[in-house]
DNA sequence: TGGTAATGGTTGATTTTGTAACTAACAAGG
DNA sequence: CCTTGTTAGTTACAAAATCAACCATTACCA
C-alpha cells in the first residue's frame, strides 16, 4: 500500500524542465510584474514585439506557440497600458499589425537590460562550453514535435 | 515606434526552459489527462507517493516546490479518486500521512512505465554524454535560490 | 498556567486560463 | 454572384490557479 519503488523521479525530463523553468523564471517573472504589472504572455508579446518588431497576432501565436485566446487578451491588457498600437491592414483587413509605443518600447528596453543580467547570472553557474550546449539541447527539445 | 533590436530571445535561458518544458511535457499531459482525469499537480503528488513512500502534504510542498493550496486541492481530488488514502498522525494530529491505496498504485505503475519510455524517446535525440550533462545542470538551475 | 507565535492544512474570493462557439473578412469553385 | 471553406481575431462560460484569510493543533516562554 505504502511501497515505495526506485522510478527516479527527479530525473524524469518533464519533471526538471519544469522545475528549472519555474524556478529560474521566478525572479524575472517579479520584475515584470512587480514594474509593469505584467503576465507572463503580455511579457512574451512585449519581448516579441521588441526583438522582432511589427508583426501580427497570429504571427506571435505561431512563434510563441501560445494559444490565439492568451495572445489576444494580452494584447488587449498591452493596449490598454499603452505599451502596444494596433492596425488594421489595408490589404486584407482581417489582419491585424502590432507595434510597441513609445512607452512600450521604453517597458521593453529595460526589462531586456534585467533580462540579459539575469541571463549572465543563470549561466555563470556553468562553464562556457556547458551553456552553449544546454541552449542548443534546450532548442531541439522545444521545437514542436 | 516599431523598431528592431538585436536581442536574443530565442536564447534567453528562462523563456528556453519554459518553451522546452511545455512542449516536452505536452504529450505526457495527455496521457495522464485522458486515461486518469488527472491535472499535473495531481499528477505530481501521485509521483512523488509513488516514488518515495508515504509522507505528509507539507513534505510534498517543500520537495516539490508547489503552493500547499493546489497540494491540499490535488490531494482531495486523488482522494475522491480513491488513489490516495489519508490518516492523521497519532503523535501530532496536525500531521496527516498520504499514501496509495491499490488503486493509486497501479495508475502510478501505469504512468511510471509511460515516463520511462517517454524519457527515453526525448533522450534518444542526444548522446548518453550530452543527456546526462543536461540532467545535472537542469537539477543545478532546478536548486532554490 | 496563559498568552503569543508557529505549523499543517483548508476555504473563499478574485484572477487567469482553457475550450468552444462565434463574428468578420477573404478565397475559390461553380 | 452565391455557396462553401479558411483565416484572423474575439467572446462567453467553465475550469483552474492565486492570494489572503481562516481553523485547529502544537511549541515557546514569561
Amino acid at each position: 500500500m505504502l511501497e515505495k519503488d526506485d522510478f527516479d523521479l527527479q530525473n524524469f525530463l518533464p519533471y526538471l524542465l519544469n522545475r528549472a523553468a519555474e524556478e529560474s523564471s521566478l525572479e524575472f517573472q517579479q520584475v515584470y510584474k512587480n514594474k509593469y504589472g505584467m503576465l507572463r504572455t503580455e511579457w512574451r508579446v512585449l519581448f516579441h514585439l521588441g526583438a522582432f518588431g511589427e508583426m501580427t497576432a497570429s504571427t506571435i501565436v505561431t512563434r510563441a506557440r501560445i494559444h490565439k485566446t492568451k495572445i489576444s487578451r494580452a494584447v488587449q491588457k498591452l493596449v490598454e497600458k499603452r505599451f502596444v498600437a494596433r492596425e488594421r491592414s489595408e490589404d486584407d483587413r482581417r489582419h491585424e499589425f502590432l507595434c510597441l509605443t513609445p512607452l512600450g518600447l521604453a517597458a521593453y528596453r529595460d526589462l531586456r537590460d534585467v533580462a540579459e543580467e539575469y541571463d549572465h547570472t543563470l549561466a555563470a553557474k556553468f562553464t562556457t562550453g556547458e551553456i552553449a550546449l544546454l541552449r542548443g539541447m534546450l532548442r531541439r527539445l522545444a521545437e514542436r514535435g
